[in-house]
RNA sequence: GCCGGAGUAGCUCAGUGGCCAGAGCAGCCGACUUGUAAUCGGCAGGUCAGGGGUUCGACUCCCCUCUCCGGCUCCA
């Protein structure tokens, strides 16, 4: 017998009997079986101790790999669970994955565990790492492993709907089992239980079995695992910086906005701050818009009944809208709007349109209230009440591509404006269910696509995603910490200019229904300043701070100070004259994040300079006026829009 | 909406059945006249989220409601 094993950099070994992956990593070098986790055989992954049989092309490992941390994760939600059953014996098990950063398992207990009990499972997870059991695999028959799980409800269900991810396929189940632990599970897993040390149980919540709703609810325990302590620690670090960061934190300490019991959940009040952060925002959307084919209506925050029936959305949306008001003088309904298209469609249809008129670009930046359930509510990323840079666009459909494509230009410009530069999409598909003729779609769905193309930005399809009367392109970008935030969409609308019928009047005379596209590109005005606010951690850049700059005196330097306020006057400063330490006005400065701290004594009222603290830290001092108002209107300089 | 956690001064938090509920910061008053991350002293600030109950006695224990936080589901 002789097995050949080629290895990724295409050396070739020759073994005379099967072997595991253990013994080829050691037969490899001693650091790499130490580090070895899992393996690779002709490109399927496998654990360490599958034997290798025939000639195979074999990788191996180690915790070096992404995909050892996965591994790791995953076994860490067996380990999770076989805790559990030890503690809860009665406990019925669902799913346990990896996850980013970390893993779950899903559970239903005899009565619900708290919080508290998670120290408990974690130490127990301790003890059965410390046993170094091994994990090994084994291959059943279907009607074996439903007894095996027969007071399992969960995993007779996994064996019964064949859920290959969960070690199911065709009549026959895999399963692991480490000490007297079983589970449903395709694998592979770490060698034995002792691979697990770094890890911590991080929080206790509620998930529905298999993620629907009209399921049990399982009570899901959340953990993260590393193979060092230093990542671990490292994560705990980082979680804790994202939760510096919460812009409901920060929009507290920054005075930007607030809340009250008052108004009702998801409805915010913006202070003086706040207002001249969103009125910066709000005004540079306007004028990019402004300057680029837009035409600006404006529009009430309520319709009658008849207007909402047409739409569809009281249809569709009725449970995510505000109750209806009633008026007592007749029996007429109002709603408040949850979106702005019906009325933009009513200015559209006040008049006759010619295919000389279109596109027809109609932009408002419109209040909507949406009746979102109280346990998605977010600060300003999932409010009730928000305000889109909405605009509605009414084409024809030949010249759609067009419009996409310098939609698409406009949206990526405007959020690189605002420091967003990673920017990914989503190409939604038809669904399911859908209206409109499957020509359109086609045409629409391609439009957007090219436009993608064009773009050269990247993308990934999610199939049959789409809204039921039209594909979409979601824009996400990517924050200073890494994660994805979806702001701008792009929808292609074939069911409203139908709802309302809506027509213009071609070139042969003729009535034709033309193609909407419904746009948000900052998307939210609330939750793109909360974005903001994270992105920043609070720093805003130069040109959106509430307070650009704080002028700090030190003694008597009233005309110099003035010679100073004159050059800096279209700013927003703000004075410190106050008879305490420079330290403690730096303090305070620095507290507000304010971009610019600029510093005056005697020193620089005899030699005409400055000193400038920067946001990012930077200290310059005896600085020539002249210059430091040059710096000064570097950082602050507000960026142009430019298609 | 569901599961779990929480709600004490403007903010951050002490206070586990027993006198009139505390601290720091912020605020106000006074002193200090200050050159790079919080000067000192004083004053004021509370229906302990709201309502009901148990008890001689409740911030504390129980029930209901509201709000917030972490998730799940949802996001036109």
């Amino acid at each position: 017998m002789n097995i050949n094993i080629t290895l990724p950099d295409k050396s070739v070994r020759k073994y005379s009997k099967e072997l595991t992956g253990y013994d080829l990593a050691s037969d490899i070098g001693r650091s790499i079986a130490k580090e070895a986790v899992c393996m690779e055989i002709n490109g399927q992954l496998t654990d360490l101790n599958t034997l290798i049989k025939d000639d195979s092309k074999c990788r191996i490992f180690t915790s070096n790999d992404q995909i050892s941390l996965e591994v790791l994760r995953h076994s860490s939600a067996h380990i999770l669970a076989q805790a559990v059953l030890n503690l809860f014996p009665n406990t019925k098990y669902g799913v346990g994955p990896s996850i980013e950063d970390g893993f779950y398992y899903d559970f239903l207990f005899e009565n619900n565990i708290k919080e508290e009990d998670l120290l408990k499972i974690e130490k127990e997870m301790h003890k059965i790492a410390q046993e170094k059991q091994n994990f090994t695999k084994e291959y059943l028959p279907e009607d074996e492993a439903l007894m095996i799980f027969s007071n399992q409800q969960f995993k007779e269900e996994l064996i019964n709907t064949a859920d290959k991810d969960e070690g199911v396929n065709a009549g026959e189940v895999s399963i692991y089992k480490n000490g007297k632990f079983l589970d449903l599970c395709r694998g592979p897993h770490i060698p034995n239980t002792g691979y697990l040390r770094h890890f911590k149980l991080t929080k206790l919540a509620g998930a529905y079995w298999r993620g629907i709703e009209t399921n049990p609810q399982l009570q899901r325990i959340y953990g993260t695992s590393w193979f060092s302590k230093e990542e671990l620690n490292k994560y705990l670090t980082r979680q804790k910086e994202a939760e510096k960061r919460d812009h409901r934190k920060l929009g507290r300490e920054l005075k930007l906005f607030t809340s009250a019991d008052e108004l009702g959940p998801g409805q915010y009040l913006w202070q003086p701050n706040g207002s001249i952060l969103r009125n910066q925002i709000e005004e540079f959307s306007k004028s990019a818009h402004k300057n680029n084919g837009y035409e600006f209506v404006n529009t009430p925050h309520i319709g009658r009944s008849i207007l909402w029936e047409t739409s569809g959305h009281l249809d569709h949306y009725k449970e995510g809208m505000y109750p209806a008001l009633t008026t007592e003088d007749t029996n007429d309904k109002y709603y408040l709007k949850p979106m702005n298209c019906p009325f933009h469609i009513l200015v559209y249809k006040n008049d006759i349109r010619s295919y000389r008129d279109l596109p027809i670009r109609y932009f408002e930046l419109g209040s909507v209230y949406r009746m979102e359930k109280t346990g998605v509510l977010h600060g300003l990323l999932r409010a009730r009440g928000f305000t889109q840079d909405d605009a509605h666009i009414f084409t024809t459909i030949d010249n759609l591509n067009d419009e996409i494509l310098n939609l698409l230009t406009f949206s990526i410009k405007l959020l690189n404006c605002f420091g967003f530069t990673d920017i990914e999409a989503d190409l939604s598909t038809r669904p399911k269910d859908y209206i409109g003729e499957d020509k359109d779609w086609e045409k629409a769905t391609n439009s957007l696509e090219e436009a993608l193309n064009q773009q050269k930005i990247s993308y990934k399809i999610a199939q049959g995603e789409g809204a039921f009367y039209g594909p979409k392109i979601d824009l996400h970008i990517k924050d200073a910490i890494g994660r994805r935030w979806q702001l701008t969409t792009i929808q292609i609308d074939f069911a409203q200019p139908n709802n309302f019928s809506l027509d213009y009047v071609n070139s042969d005379n003729k009535k034709v229904r033309p193609v909407m596209i419904h746009r948000a590109l900052l998307g939210s005005i609330e939750r793109f300043t909360g974005i903001l606010i994270e992105h920043y951690a609070g720093h805003l850049p130069g040109w959106l701070a509430p307070t650009q700059i704080n002028i700090l005196t030190i003694g008597n330097v009233d005309e110099h100070l003035q010679k100073i306020v004159k050059k800096l006057n279209k700013y927003r400063f703000s004075i410190d004259n106050r008879n305490i330490r420079l330290g403690e006005k730096i303090h305070d400065s620095k507290k507000m994040k304010i971009p610019i701290t600029l510093i005056i004594g005697e020193n620089d009222r005899n030699n005409n300079t400055v000193a400038i603290n920067y946001a990012s830290g930077e200290e310059t001092k005896d600085i020539n006026l002249e210059e430091g108002i040059k710096s000064i209107n570097k950082v602050l300089k507000k960026p142009t829009f430019k298609l």
